[in-house]
Parts: C-alpha cells; sequence; structure tokens
DNA sequence: TAGATTGTTAATCGATTAACAATC
DNA sequence: TAGATTGTTAATCGATTAACAATC
C-alpha cells in the first residue's frame, strides 16, 4: 500500500530541523560548520548528522566541514521548498483560519488560493485576502484548478470523506488537521497535525516518574 | 540532561493514537477486541502493540483479549488525563487564539485560565471567554496562580527568554508552537508542534520521487 | 605537506517482529 | 476441557554510533 521511502522516517523528521539550524547560522553570519559543530548545536552527533546528510550526497568537503548557506540550499531542494504550491484550505474553522493567517509559509512558496467551509456564517468572509466559499463549491474549483495541497481541518466525521474528494480532484498533498490517520492511494502524499495527540504526550510526560512510582509500588505488594 | 524516560519516544507517540482508535471503537460499541484486530484497524503488528501495552501492566486477558472501554480507561490514565490542568496561553496570535477556541482540551481536563500578549491591539478582547491580558502581567500572573502548562505560541526571537520566566514561575509542561528546539531543565516537560517543520515534511513526500530519479540520474553520468 | 574533517564501512544498540509457554 | 489470545522471551531487523581510510 504505502510506498516505500527510500529515506527512513526518522531521517526525514530531521530534516527540517537542519534547516531551521543552517537558516539561522546563515543569518548569524557563520559561513563554514562542521559536523562536531552542527551537532553540540542540535543534541545530535556528529556521525549522525553525517549519515543523514549523506542519504542525499556528499555536500561537506573533507578538512573544511559543510558551508552553511550551500548546504542550507541543498536542505531546502531536497525539502522541495524551490517549487510553488498551490494550496486551498478546506474548513475554514479556527485552525483552518490560523493556517491562512500564518504569512511564514507564503514567502516560503506555499500560496493559499482558496478557502471552503459548511457553515454559512463562515462564507463570504475574507481571511488574510482570501474569501471563504461555501462546501459545494469546493469540486468544480478542483476540477477548474491545479491544487497542489489541501489544508484539511474539518471535523473528524468529514476527514476521510473530504480527503477522497480533494484525491479524486488531483490533490498530490494533504496537510492533515483533523484527528484521524486518512487512508490514501499510493502517490499521495500526507503529514498530520494531531494537536490532540501532541498536548497529550505532553500530559504523558509530566506526569510520567508518578506513574511509574505508583507502577513500581504496586508490583512490591 | 534530559530525563532519561522509562518509555521509549516511539511508543509514546502511539499511545494517543491507541487512545483514540479505542475512544472510537468504544463509541461504535465494541466491547472486547484482540491484538490482532486492532492491529489490523491501526496498521501495527499485533506483537508491538502487546509489547506497548506491556510497558504500561498487562491489561489484557487470556483467551479474550482487551476490554475496549477498560484499557482506554487505562491509557487515559496513563496518558495523564485523570488530571485537571491549568493552562495558560502566552501569545494571542493565530495560533494562540487558535488553540484558546478550541472546546475540545476543556473537556479532557485543560481549562485555560489566562492568555497574555504584547500587542496593544490583542490586550483586552476576549478569547472564548477569557481576556487577553498584557504580557508585563505574566510574571505576577505566575506568582499568585499554580499554572500547570502554559502554550507557547509568541514569535521565536521571544521563545526562549519567554520560557524561561514560565519555568521560574512553576511552569510544569509546555507546548510549544514556537518554531525553536527550547532548552529547558529536568522535570519541565516540553512537546513541540513545529507546524512549519510538517508542511516541510510533506513536500518533501511530495517530491521524493523525482529528487531521486534526479540523484540517480546523476549518478550515472 | 600536515591537519582537519568528511564519506563510508563496521560495530553496537535499540526497536520491532516472531515464537511460544502461560492461562483465561 | 479445548480454543484463543495474552504476556514475555528470543530472533531479527533497522537505526545510531564508532572507527578510519580518503581527501581537501
Amino acid at each position: 500500500m504505502a510506498y516505500k521511502s527510500r529515506v527512513s522516517d526518522a531521517v526525514v523528521r530531521r530534516l527540517p530541523m537542519y534547516y531551521r539550524h543552517l537558516k539561522e547560522l546563515e543569518k548569524a553570519g557563520v559561513v563554514r560548520i562542521s559536523s562536531q559543530e552542527l551537532g553540540e548545536r542540535m543534541n545530535l552527533t556528529a556521525s549522525q548528522i553525517r549519515q543523514d546528510i549523506n542519504c542525499f550526497g556528499g555536500f561537506g568537503q573533507q578538512g573544511y566541514g559543510y558551508h552553511v548557506s550551500n548546504l542550507r540550499e541543498r536542505i531546502a531542494e531536497i525539502l522541495g521548498l524551490r517549487h510553488q504550491y498551490h494550496v486551498i484550505i478546506v474548513g475554514a474553522g479556527n485552525i483552518g483560519r490560523a493556517v491562512a493567517n500564518y504569512a511564514g509559509f507564503t514567502k516560503e512558496g506555499f500560496s493559499v488560493q482558496a478557502m471552503f467551509d459548511v457553515s454559512p456564517a463562515l462564507v463570504g468572509i475574507d481571511v488574510h485576502g482570501v474569501l471563504v466559499q461555501p462546501m459545494e463549491k469546493l469540486e468544480s474549483w478542483l476540477e477548474a484548478h491545479q491544487v497542489d495541497i489541501a489544508v484539511l481541518s474539518v471535523p473528524k466525521a468529514y476527514a476521510q470523506d473530504t480527503a477522497d474528494t480533494l484525491v479524486r480532484g488531483g490533490v498530490r498533498g494533504i496537510w492533515n488537521f483533523a484527528p484521524v490517520d486518512l487512508v490514501l492511494p499510493e502517490g499521495v502524499a500526507v503529514n498530520n497535525v494531531h494537536l490532540s495527540d501532541s498536548l497529550h504526550i505532553l500530559s504523558y510526560r509530566m506526569n510520567e516518574k508518578d506513574l511509574f512510582a505508583a507502577i513500581d509500588a504496586a508490583k512490591q505488594s
């Protein structure tokens, strides 16, 4: 079913982190960096950094290290940030509107073309220069326009159906904010932002010590 | 530095997923489930599910499987969802307001007590029944109130300093939306929602095939 | 050239899967 | 009791770390 990536998920998850740190280094005027130094900054081993980078090719120089802005640029390419993406937002609730208002994405090549919602209270409002359209218009929009990415921020009960519509309409990537694990055909990329999962992981970590204290105590008796 | 968890991160990340699926099963009226069936639903092996659950104790019954609502309840406990959390939101921009408006958290024991922002345009507005206070009031609020969790949704340049203030004020958990890897003392839990990282992972996946086609082609010559 | 640091292979560690005895 | 399925130990697989030859 799922397309087998050539690069492990663990590596892929670290790529944006490299990108962030390299951007900051560049802004700070740092020209070159060794895997050792970068590792100290990022709390990774030098070895892991070299392994990660070499999944995509040798971008360093022996005896010198890595040229910061060169490496940043290569990682930008790897992340697909040298493309332009037409984005639509499906679901104009709190999260959909927050994403629309987040200006940061625009300059990185993600431009919001349209927004959709079922609620008559939201249809017609302007969010960051984009008009919210009624959900019935979604399919015809997909027919008439090329859409690369859809932000899926509808209630969970509608998430899978909406995703199916999006896929039929030619969307290649879904940024999913619904607390659901979508089933999608191969060739359609997805990444989840499961906010409540994230909050639950936080509360887990806040309680782990007490939890195991209780478990250990129970084992004694 | 970092507290060494007794449970691997891989397992912890799956816990909220178990919780979600068990809630749905319970809602659908399913009373018992085997690790086999649950695995098919969640795309995990039966073995992995049993291993995961047994990090915390044996909640199943041989020959029967797991009692759905019992297991769901045990995982709720493990996740710390049987506690009440006093939450404040620091940074009332798009994300801070979206979190405040998200009602789902409230019924799970996370109640928003206060919001703070530097912007005079935001100070004084009501977000989901909570008044936005000026950032200068943050420290005195922390002195006067017990705060368990802070939602950190300030611009990245202020994130670490604000986090330091929160820690000094006794906050035990930080839900970090700033695109920064915070440095925190042991005993303070953190979980990140790095939205732009997530979007970048999506665009990576959308382009991976082409990327390696290009890399492979380059190797030929 | 000598020193530094990469790219890459080998060793280790940890997570996942398989197997099976325990037991409901 | 017999059948089913867990809890748990052992085997496998993959990711991380260490080591070092290649080379700038």
